[in-house]
RNA sequence: CGCGGGGUGGAGCAGUUCGGUAGCUCGUUGGGCUCAUAACCCAAAGGUCAGGGGUUCAAAUCCCUUCCCCGCAA
């Protein structure tokens, strides 16, 4: 794809971000200044670690800023002295200020991952999955004051896999994102988009995912379970209660078997897995992971767990 | 030095509290049974108990230490 350069800064900060970055580096666009989280103490051993923008902004050797607030008359100024034609957002994890909105000659981009104004927010993905939609996409908008509310200027749509997992949408849609975003910068450039309003009546909004959200309520329906345990990986993950140990699920699968007890019994359990009664029928957990241990499937569990409890919670 | 769980034949686990013969459910291999089916019966192989050091007559088990895995928290 032919582009002619331009002079951008980019913000975000996880691995959704920095497939972007990175397509915007191969394109040859002129990167003068990356934003990024500031390092903190991560994962087991509170160790830092550098965000995944980070560390591909260090490779192309670009002027890193982490700072812990955009909202900083320094950090303008800073921003206004990099003389960039273009903002792009993506997934950065705070709000930008107007004051910086409004320094870009050709604006500010942000890249989201929903088809926009649905799941609005912070785990489209996510929510998408989890609600069992078919289809989802990636939308490019001009950023406004209000969080994802900006006005549209392209979409790609994908459908969703029957089997697909929030990590397997992430992965997908971070790659779809990163095409979008040199297309639309492209059609930026050569002033073939028009922006459009989001339509008010259809906005929906996806919240940030809590782990209130990981016990499996065994009175939903079997395909309500199925999309929640794929739609909550890789965190907070579905889980339930087996022995008193709580679980995590992996991997369902909807049964064409009708049973009359009650949701969260345990209807049988073998090399197929545990199958369980919920609402409509029943689903068989395949793939789990007990506390300290591996992921690991089902019958694995089995042979050194043996079930005593003919329920689960 | 954030908190906690774990490492035991090929897989999943018990045994560690209170040191004393390496155990369970499977898998594998051989045999039997059956019209047939690894469904069932019989038998066998397979282990540096994560690594190193220490205590002891004796360590999977107690003490010190290194490595690796997992969860929480951020």
């Amino acid at each position: 794809m032919k582009v002619s350069t331009m002079k951008i800064i980019f913000m975000g900060t996880p691995e959704f971000a920095a497939e972007s970055l990175e397509k915007l580096y191969s394109v040859g666009h002129d990167i003068v200044g990356v934003f990024t989280q500031p390092d903190r103490p991560r994962n087991r051993g509170m160790k830092t670690t550098f965000s995944p923008v980070k560390q591909i902004a260090l490779m192309n050797n670009t002027p890193i800023y982490q700072p812990i607030s955009l909202k900083d008359d320094e950090i303008v100024s800073v921003v206004k002295r990099l003389q960039c034609d273009l903002i792009v957002v993506v997934a950065y994890g705070k709000k930008i200020p107007s004051d910086i909105l409004n320094i870009p000659s050709l604006g500010c981009i942000n890249i989201h991952a929903s088809i926009l104004p649905n799941y609005r927010g912070a785990s489209p993905i996510q929510h998408a999955i989890i609600n069992g939609d078919t289809e989802t996409g990636v939308t490019s908008q001009y950023m406004s004051e209000e969080i994802d509310a900006g006005e549209i200027l392209l979409i790609k749509k994908t459908p969703i896999g029957d089997d697909e997992t929030s990590t397997d949408l992430f992965s997908r849609l971070s790659t779809l994102g990163a095409e979008l975003l040199i297309e639309t910068i492209s059609a930026i450039e050569a002033k073939t988009v028009i922006p459009t309003l989001q339509n008010d009546d259809d906005v929906t909004y996806a919240p940030l995912l809590t782990k209130d959200m990981s016990p499996i309520d065994w009175s939903k329906t079997a395909h309500e379970i199925r999309c929640m345990v794929r739609g909550l990986q890789p965190w907070p993950t579905a889980t339930t209660i087996i022995d008193e140990k709580t679980v995590k699920t992996f991997s369902v699968d909807v049964t064409n078997n009708m049973t009359s007890l009650l949701p969260g019994s345990i209807v049988s359990h073998g090399e197929h897995g545990i199958e369980v009664a919920c609402s409509d029928g029943s689903i068989i957990i395949k793939e789990l992971q007990a506390p300290g241990g591996k992921r690991m499937s089902a019958a694995d569990f089995l042979k050194g767990n043996p079930l005593s409890t003919k329920h689960l919670y």
